[in-house]
Parts: structure tokens; C-alpha cells; sequence
DNA sequence: CCCCTTGTTCTGCTTTGTAGAAGATTCTAC
DNA sequence: GTAGAATCTTCTACAAAGCAGAACAAGGGG
């Protein structure tokens, strides 16, 4: 994140899968949610450490859940967005939409193919 | 960029900032496009150091030109985005596009705001 | 000459990103 | 009851990206 509290690539996806689940999610279903709304496959481990990060950070905490119901496995462990998680979120949007704006790909995909 | 040629978060605003200087940036206006758009302080090592590895991975490339002029100092080294760099802007941003999709950050905000 | 200005390069370290194996826990079926 | 199989988390280790600041390069002007 950096000296000025700023949110790796893979970071912001993973904070933004987790404010998805509303509270809900775990680990398991933020992969899931990666990797169905970007196509990108990604691997648990991955997941895992950028959610212990996040929470270190301070933009999530996790909760554990009772495993009771009739699921196997071991216990679940909850994860929520918190108000620095979400100011994180708006800060690197507006940071970056600044750049982004009045970019035209298109156009400039034309002009870069046209000199090769 | 990792394994399926995605960008870094700091790689992108650079590639963007090289983007929009249509080929005739280079180091110190990169930095300085940066700084503005987003109004974050940009030490001149952490964009050289991007611009190198973007460069190797080909999504950018770069010129020296010659200082004559009347300016002073060290020759520039303006870089200008290829096709390749194009590419891997539009493939983040629909990454992205799809995980914010929807995403309502003032009611996340308010909603996590509520629990404290 | 020496220094000021404009730029780039180099060195070293910290934080993020990835991979995959290992551990924990419960259900099913024999 | 015990061997799998299923569902999830934790651990270990390493590669890539991000960052800071000093060193170096080169021309202009007193």
C-alpha cells in the first residue's frame, strides 16, 4: 500500500469482493467472485494473504463462524469492509480517474497500430 | 505484472500518464502529470524504476532526443505506448469495470459508518 | 572554473503478489 | 470406527512491484 496509504492492483480487488459479500463473504467465495466477474483465475493462497493484509491494515476485520449447520469442514471465517476500507476504495478511484480521463483507447489504439 | 500480464496499481498510472503525453513525455513529465491528476507525491526513482519494466515487458518504448535548444541538462528520454500497452490498459479496465460494477460507495459508506 | 538547473541512472530495501503444500474439521459410506 | 472425500484455512518461501534518495551527466552563465 505504500507510503501514503494507497491499495495494490491486487488489493482493491479483493477489498472490492469483500464489500460485494456485505459481511458474508470468505475466502472461498471472494476467489469465486474474482475470478467469475474478471475471468481471471486466482489462486487461494493469494487470496488468503491479501485478506490478512487488509485486515492488518485496518480495511476489513474477519469473524469466525460456528460450523454447525449440516456443512463439513472447517469453520468459516467472515470477512467485512470497514469505513477505512471504504475511504481506501474511494481514494484510489478518484486518484485514478483522474488519469483516466478524456483517455480515448480506441483512438489511441489506432495511432499506436499505425506506426508499426 | 505477474502471470497473465496484468499491470501493477503504480504501472498503470504511469503507462496512462505516458499515454496521454501522445509520445512526447518523459521522465519529469510523468512525474508531474501524475502529481497533478492525482495530487499524490511522486518520488522520480519510483517512476524511472516503472518505466524501465514497462519498457522490458514492451508496453512502452523510448527515444533519446538530443539536447540542443537552449535548454540545459541531460538529454531527455521520451517514451511513447505500443499497441501491447494499449492492450494491457483495456484489459485492466474492464478487470476492474467488472468488480465495480454496481459498487455504491456512499451507501457502503454509510452502512459501515452505522456499525461503530 | 564553479555552480545552478534539468534530467537520468544506480543501489538497496520494503511491500505486494503468487504458488502450492499442509493442516483442520465434519460428513458419508462401509 | 475408520477411510475417504469435501470444504476451508494456514503456512512457507519466493518473485515482482513500489519507493526513496543519492550519485551521476551535461550544458549555461556568472
Amino acid at each position: 500500500m505504500g507510503r501514503d496509504g494507497l491499495l495494490g492492483a491486487f488489493e482493491e480487488l479483493v477489498l472490492l469482493a469483500v464489500a460485494r459479500g456485505g459481511g458474508d463473504g470468505y475466502g472461498m467465495t471472494v476467489r469465486r467472485e474474482i475470478e467469475q466477474r474478471t475471468g481471471r483465475e486466482v489462486t487461494i493462497g493469494a487470496v488468503y494473504s491479501t485478506l490478512d493484509r487488509l485486515e492488518t491494515k485496518g480495511l476489513v476485520t474477519s469473524r469466525l463462524g460456528d460450523p454447525d449447520d449440516d456443512r463439513r469442514g472447517r469453520a468459516r471465517r467472515y470477512f467485512r469492509i470497514e469505513p477505512a476500507g471504504v475511504d481506501a476504495l474511494s481514494r484510489v478511484r478518484t486518484m485514478r480517474d483522474g488519469l483516466w480521463d478524456g483517455v480515448d483507447l480506441s483512438a489511441m489504439a489506432a495511432e499506436a497500430e499505425g506506426r508499426s
